[in-house]
RNA sequence: GCGAGUAUAGCUCAGUUGGCAGAGCGUCAGAUUGUGGCUCUGAAUGUCACGGGUUCGAGCCCCGUUACUCGCCCCA
């Protein structure tokens, strides 16, 4: 037997209407807010990602999908090609600021695990072109509101700001500095990062680093007058829309190209997993990339785990659409009619379904039944002559007759 | 890259001290001629993950392999 590939999944009908549900509602939502929906290719030339998301990232030194000689990558992310594109295409002279969102799926070469797939999908939004306060308010709204609108609990926001690029610097001195007096007590992995990424044992998980970590130098501390009224005035921004939140401090994120704000929504009902929705201010990235200097801001939350949080409140999907007429039918004759019949309903867009089997008329009406048809109609030599058929509601069993011409006409309520 | 757990029907899972391969759900068929749900009867579907070993005898014990799941790392 031929599997799929370790960490991606298959989407069967009842998962796929599920996803679809899901996608039609971050749409409608983004459109609300005014975003627009930006696509772009499955691959980009591996360079962007270099470049974009930086080298030293975990995510580009090891989890990335290249072929063609290391030439082109899957997409890991969307930020980098969304910014890649608005450069491309000049779309600063378009409008002055950008709203882009994004539903895509991506590619890591990771060890798969709870919420956590090689191949997965996010929903994401970007603004470019605003460094003001409000661009921070808007986009983290966005993210909430659309989660709420799933009737989710149990979210905690959690932001932060991990200052300019001097700022950062004089922080992570002062932090070297700090820890370098505990490195014996240190976990062996923050001992690695120390190194590598001093940020991260900020929110390492072992009990020792928290402990140390505790008393450690806060980033907030270093930031300049302009970050801090910039920090000030989103979170006001968020209390004025009635946005709860939590000041986290330990909260730094992955990707090089972060400055300034980073937020990030976690639920209680996921594993070790547990963000939904993250993301950040990102000031140099457009320049990074060959663009003018031009603040941005985004986030990106994942599908695959929204629906697992979904699955924990016990979310009310819509029940999957059923056909609005079965015709059964009985006989040679009855079973040609029968098609003939259905097109012409599915031409006038009703729903319906026939047998394909050539079953018994129980058997077709039991089909009817699992599909959970609204109405039932048997086509047999006697309507055939007649011309009249009836038409079964089975919901209670009623029936109604009418001609064969004129179901397309009928009120399938 | 590191660690732990699991593997039996389409799905969820039982399977006792080693002794004929099981249940529920689902699927299919039937219960007086052309009418569903409820009920009843019956049927199909298994390389017990794979390979070796121990044993008169292995789904069960031992070794190896693979896959999956969960955790570390990292991230959405």
């Amino acid at each position: 037997m031929i599997t799929k590939p370790k960490g991606t999944l298959d989407f069967l009908p009842d998962d796929a209407f599920r996803r679809l549900h899901v996608e039609d509602k971050l749409r409608r939502v983004a459109s609300v807010f005014n975003y627009r929906e930006i696509r772009t290719p499955a691959f980009e030339k591996t360079e962007l990602f270099k470049r974009g998301i930086g080298e030293e990232t975990d995510i580009v030194s090891k989890e990335m999908y290249s072929f063609d000689d290391g030439e082109f990558t899957l997409k890991p992310e969307m930020t980098a090609p969304v910014i890649r594109a608005y450069i491309e295409n000049s779309l600063y002279n378009v409008s002055a600021v950008q709203k882009l969102y994004y539903i895509s799926n991506m590619f890591r070469h990771e060890r798969p695990q709870a919420g956590r797939y090689r191949e997965f999908s996010q929903f994401g939004a970007e603004v470019i072109g605003s460094g003001d306060y409000t661009a921070d308010v808007d986009l983290i709204s966005l993210g909430t509101t659309f989660l709420s609108e799933f009737g989710l609990k149990n979210l905690k926001i959690k932001i932060n700001n991990i200052g300019n690029l001097a700022e950062r610097k004089a922080y992570l001195e002062d932090l070297k500095k700090y820890l370098s007096d505990f490195t014996p007590h240190l976990s062996s992995e923050s001992h690695r990062r120390l190194f590598t990424n001093p940020l991260r044992i900020l929110d390492s998980k072992d009990p020792r680093d928290i402990e140390i970590v505790k008393n450690a130098p806060v980033i907030l501390e270093y930031l300049g007058p302009e970050n801090k009224e910039h920090f000030r005035n989103v979170l006001s921004g968020l209390e004025s829309l009635g946005i709860g939140y939590e000041i986290d401090h330990t909260l730094v994120r992955g990707l090089d190209y972060y400055t300034s704000t980073t937020f990030e929504i976690a639920s209680d009902d996921l594993g070790a997993q547990n963000a939904v929705l993250g993301g950040g201010r990102y000031d140099m990235l457009v320049q990074q990339l060959g663009g003018k200097p031009t603040p941005a801001i985004g986030f990106a939350c994942g599908l695959e785990r929204l629906t697992l949080v979904l699955q924990a409140n016990k979310y009310d999907f819509p029940e999957n659409e059923s056909p609005a007429i079965y015709i059964v039918s009985a006989g040679d004759e009855a079973k040609k009619k029968s098609l003939i019949l259905a097109n012409k309903l599915r031409v006038n867009g009703i729903t319906c379904e026939t047998d394909l089997l050539g079953r018994s008329i129980k058997a077709q009406m039991k089909d009817a039944n699992r599909l959970n048809a609204k109405y039932v109609t048997v086509i047999g030599d006697d309507e055939i002559k007649t011309g009249k058929v009836k038409i079964k509601r089975m919901s209670d069993g009623s029936e109604q007759e009418t001609g064969i011409g004129e179901i397309k006409n009928y009120n399938f309520i």
